[in-house]
DNA sequence: GTCTATAATTTGATAGAC
DNA sequence: GTCTATCAAATTATAGAC
């Protein structure tokens, strides 16, 4: 039986959390190397470059949120949308913490070219599941378009932390809810 | 006649463009003094410490916002409402920026208390402008909400800037047109 | 895989001359 | 106000022992 968790993916949730909550360039490899209990050149040997541990958390956190995504009950327009808005509450709210995508695209001029493609994917990954969705329940033309749910979801994560009020979030996804209802009553 | 163009505002011009692309934790004193041909240690005499540099800008950069809402006509809705999306369409696709405030609000857990404050306010002068132009129209019932207004508009400008698609900004604003069009016919 | 040791650079900040 | 000079600390990263 595999370790259950390496170093490496124990390193990996230390600097997701750090992103999360500083950004990227307001840590370093010896922040991390305290979280996780090695030294700092023992995490060069899992990342030898910050940007690849940029690059490898990213495709991480897209995969595990592609996965959340593969396993919502679309047997309906409204629990298809509540599950969705779920995984981003849910990550404010019991996670404490913003989308790491969030905060990775508000630095975007100071990230490596790698790293930002990869947050580009994340996004695109979210636009494209809300678009087959609209598309399923053949409500395209008048449902809130992807790119207007995304930025707003995203937009209130960042605000509704940096407020200290996390029901900003709330009122934008029960917005939302009562768009979608209108819409198919 | 006082110099038109002090060096604390030189300063200040420099640190807004830095912050708005690389975020406040990607750039330094040494940078600033390059960018306007004198040497960190003078930065200093200007701002002390980097957080009294950021609270400052932030400061300024509120301040502007208010005078530029000041003088938006409200002798209707719509063109109230256009006035205001226009501050925002501005500064991503004319000053190819993303606004000052959502790039620090995704580092709040980096920055020194004291701006992170300033950054509220900037958000708490949106919020209330908008709650004032729907209770002037009688719309607060019926028209989307301050808080989607400013969370879409931010997380819009972050994201259109990440994806390297300006565009997508503009149709996020093209929604809200439709919406409030609907509400006044 | 993790360690010690260390190099090369950058950073925020200060002292004091002009 | 701006300069030179400098500091202490931090940062990314590498070499080589265990």
């Amino acid at each position: 039986m595999a370790d259950p968790h390496p170093m490496r993916e124990t390193i990996l949730d230390a600097a997701e959390k750090r992103i999360r909550s500083v950004g990227y360039n307001a840590f370093s490899f010896r922040d991390l190397a305290d979280d996780v209990g090695i030294r700092s050149a023992s995490i060069h040997y899992h990342f030898p470059q910050k940007a690849d541990l940029g690059v490898q958390l990213v495709q991480r956190y897209t995969e595990r949120f592609q996965g959340q995504l593969t396993q919502i009950d679309r047997t309906d327009l409204m629990t298809g949308l509540e599950h969705f808005f779920k995984l981003y509450a849910d990550a404010l709210i019991v996670g404490e913490q913003v989308c790491l995508c969030a905060v990775l695209a508000a630095e975007t001029g100071s990230l490596p070219s790698h790293l930002t493609e990869k947050v580009r994917e994340f996004f695109k990954l979210n636009l494209d599941w809300l678009e087959a969705l609209n598309q399923q329940f053949h409500v395209e033309s008048k449902a809130p378009k992807p790119i207007e749910i995304l930025t707003s979801l995203e937009g209130a994560m960042t605000i509704a932390n940096a407020m200290g009020d996390k029901s900003l979030l709330l009122s934008v996804i029960e917005q939302y809810r009562g768009r979608y209802e209108r819409l198919i009553a």
